[in-house]
DNA sequence: CGAGTATTTGATGCAGTTCAACGCTCGTGG
DNA sequence: CCACGAGCGTTGAACTGCATCAAATACTCG
């Protein structure tokens, strides 16, 4: 049976800001269908108008950009509860495509309806928002990655940031967690080549910080990666869930 | 004298949508005051809780982050109609500091008036959720550049960027217009080094395509730098102004 | 079992970093 | 009024992290 907001497994992760029932009782009317697709779809094109937004409820995918000559920019990884399409909701058009990185589930939002969001629903409107502003923050932090770190920097990085991530969704089992993407996706997410972050995989390997194989990662010292990446290991803020 | 937002300066430019009489009205309310900061001046700092917002009314600044041993990463060059701490205004805290490269004045708003935005006028909402996307935008056309591109793609995607925002807010004459920024400014907003942006800059004065010296940029040939960054030229669509 | 896709490894080259030094301009204080 | 230092831009030389090229080894699936 399909999800229905009341029964929706990712409201009660203490990661999401609790809704009221009002709040409940409005997304229910809000969503309009659930879209199930298998690993590889491709869900929003760059450039399109697409009239739908979606919340990720179950699987994993990835936002990206195509640049010419076939150089790819990974602009996000994609986990439950992960608003997508905002962009062309407010902008009109999609900066970038969203693709499934494995069989996903996404509940539907009709475009047309945002503006009725804004109009009756503050606090919801509110919370889009949010959402927009933590992935404008995100986007910065990998900026900066990207801009001033070494290849063994940005990969601890970035593990340690989807570690948490997962943490957060209680998708990690001990130091384990799923990890579907390709290592062409992270060499593309973070500016490097393929050849080379093959390589730096193997060196954090070697030096017992970390492990990704048969699509499981696995981090043995989250502190030394934290303190090779140079991020600090905060609780992360609870955010509200669309 | 103060501007009291009837008599705006940047309202009338074509850049941006224009606001109703009640829009107005609600802005002058809105608008707590004005602002004006040497160059120099560090308005918002990272991790700081600041009560205000801002739009800038004059000059040019930047925002950034520093990273641990003194790496720094530009995030964006700031121009007129920029509206700035709505991450600090809707999560809580900044992601980054913000400095004025020129003299500055900026409108300043509360804060705490942001939930009333919310409540009572919806559009303006929408509005600034309009701004968390564009910057959102802006963001990730960044991280592809830097993520994908050479040194001398980067600065010619730079170059077309800022002076077509320069050219949006009538701040250009002909091929020339202010940049009040240093080299330094530019490596680190690209992921360079200094050294080698000083080199790639001579690289396009001797290719006749820029030049940038005291002060003033210069692009002699904006259809060759737009290809040679593989930016497309078209028009830049309307945006709300705070 | 063969074709296509993903990971791994070695070898070579270069774009960009780092180090070092010099020139210019401007503000400050003696 | 000049000396001095600080900040910024410029240039040369040497080094290196990462890209590129090439090829072998798994893995998956029809």
């Amino acid at each position: 049976m399909a999800t229905n907001c009341t029964n929706c497994p990712l409201r009660g992760l203490d990661l999401f800001v609790p809704l009221t029932e009002d709040e409940v009782a409005f997304m229910k009317r809000f969503k309009t269908g659930e879209l199930t697709v298998q690993k590889g779809t491709q869900i929003l094109m760059e450039g399109s108008n697409s009239p739908q937004l979606f919340t990720v409820l179950r699987g994993m995918g990835l936002r990206y950009k195509m640049l010419e000559e076939g150089r790819r920019q990974v602009v996000n990884f994609a986990f439950p509860g992960d608003f997508i399409g905002l962009q062309a909701g407010i902008m009109g058009e999609m900066k970038h495509s969203f693709e499934a990185s494995t069989k996903m589930t996404l509940c539907v939002f009709a475009r047309s309806d945002i503006w009725n969001v804004f109009k009756n629903q503050p606090q919801r409107a509110f919370d889009m928002t949010w959402s927009s502003a933590a992935e404008e923050h995100f986007l910065g932090d990998a900026l900066a990655s990207i801009g001033q770190r070494t290849a063994i920097e940005r990969i601890a990085w970035a593990m340690v940031r989807i570690f948490r991530r997962a943490e957060a969704l209680n998708m990690t089992q001990g130091q384990s967690m799923p990890m579907p993407y390709r290592q062409q996706d992270l060499a593309d997410a973070l500016g490097l080549s393929l050849v080379h972050t093959n390589k730096t995989l193997a060196k954090l390997r070697d030096r017992q910080l970390a492990s990704w194989s048969d699509g499981t990662l696995r981090l043995m010292n989250v502190e030394k990666l934290a303190q090779l990446a140079q991020v600090d290991l905060e609780q992360e803020e609870r955010r509200p869930l669309m």
